[in-house]
DNA sequence: CAGAACGTGTCAAGGCAGGA
DNA sequence: TCCTGCCTTGACACGTTCTG
């Protein structure tokens, strides 16, 4: 092994600013030192990391961003190793970023977050919201361990482990003339406007809800806010359909709505934590896998 | 233990590209 | 064309490790 854990640490901390000098100051180092130390790095991999731009900094080449993940994933290793060697027979301690698919944030981690600190009180733990593609592209780059989602259509390149399942449900105001349905099918909303949650992957997940009922909603609002959906719906302006249900069927602004099951046969979404396939987890990341376990699964 | 070798840092100078 | 910003290279310093 030629390279060492100092000039991952350098590189890492070039790609994040997009630029030597900036990253030297940051690591209090002078900027040749940086620069040459990166150098060496390329030499030992025989491979190009950074893209240099004459006075307009570097970007990282593709093989430098697979090589960046790798190298994140084991900084993190090498930074739980040595607090394993400081605290020897300690808990788990330190710092892990977990990324969160921005619906189901909401509902499951204020919850795990507190198992969490009442578990492991010196984990300190940093969020990453965001729709599914940037939750999954910030697993990629490295630059969170582990992530909270919906398992639909996922890169390959991640592995899940699913959670528990979640099924859809018609959306309508408390006021609806469907409001007193115990069940209701996507046929009898075919003439209806929809309040539809617009965000990537959600929207082609709820689409393929209505197409294998073989209904065309009528798309009244589309909106990548849940709780706007919720508002719309409770105004009166349309049906919805959502997985997650809240503890209160009041919407912000006083709106009632009520959630109603769906008649026809529907697909359930999977809950699941993932992270990069064939990376192994650290400690932290695997004491909150733990917490989702006992969460989701032993209730 | 002393000198050589090595690794890593700084400073200074030079080259390149963009912008005024 | 000149100025500015930024990266690379060369010379050198200093601390650590290796070797006889």
């Amino acid at each position: 092994m030629q390279y060492t854990l100092k000039q991952l640490r350098y590189l890492v901390a070039v790609a994040q600013y997009g630029n030597v000098s900036v990253a030297a100051r940051h690591l209090f180092i002078s900027q040749p030192a940086l620069s040459t130390a990166i150098a060496q790095l390329e030499s030992s991999l025989g491979v190009p990391l950074l893209i240099r731009h004459h006075a307009r900094g570097v970007s990282v080449t593709p093989a430098g961003r697979k090589f960046l993940t790798r190298a994140r994933s084991l900084l993190g290793h090498a930074n739980e190793l040595e607090l394993l060697g400081r605290e020897l027979g300690d808990s788990v301690r330190g710092e892990l970023i977990v990324g969160c698919f921005v619906t189901l944030a909401p509902f499951f981690l204020p919850r795990l977050l507190k198992e969490l600190q009442r578990s492991h009180p010196q984990l300190h733990v940093h969020l990453a919201e965001g729709a599914l593609d940037q939750v999954q592209a910030a697993l990629l780059a490295g630059e969170t361990e582990i992530s909270l989602v919906y398992d639909i259509d996922l890169d390959r390149q991640l592995a899940t482990e699913e959670l528990t399942r979640v099924r859809p449900h018609v959306l309508v105001a408390s006021n609806h003339h469907l409001a007193t349905h115990s069940t209701v099918s996507l046929s009898a909303l075919a003439t209806e406007p929809m309040i539809l949650l617009d965000l990537p992957h959600s929207r082609d997940y709820f689409r393929s809800l209505f197409f294998n009922a073989g209904v065309e909603p009528v798309i009244r609002h589309r909106t990548q806010s849940f709780e706007l959906v919720r508002g719309l719906v409770g105004q009166g302006h349309g049906y919805s359909v959502l997985n997650l249900q809240p503890r209160s069927n009041r919407t912000y602004d006083g709106g009632r709505v009520i959630y109603i099951p769906i008649e026809d046969p529907t697909t359930d979404l999977a809950i699941a934590i993932a992270r990069p396939r064939g990376l192994q987890l650290t400690h932290r990341a695997e004491a909150f896998s733990a917490v989702c376990r006992r969460f989701f699964v032993d209730g």
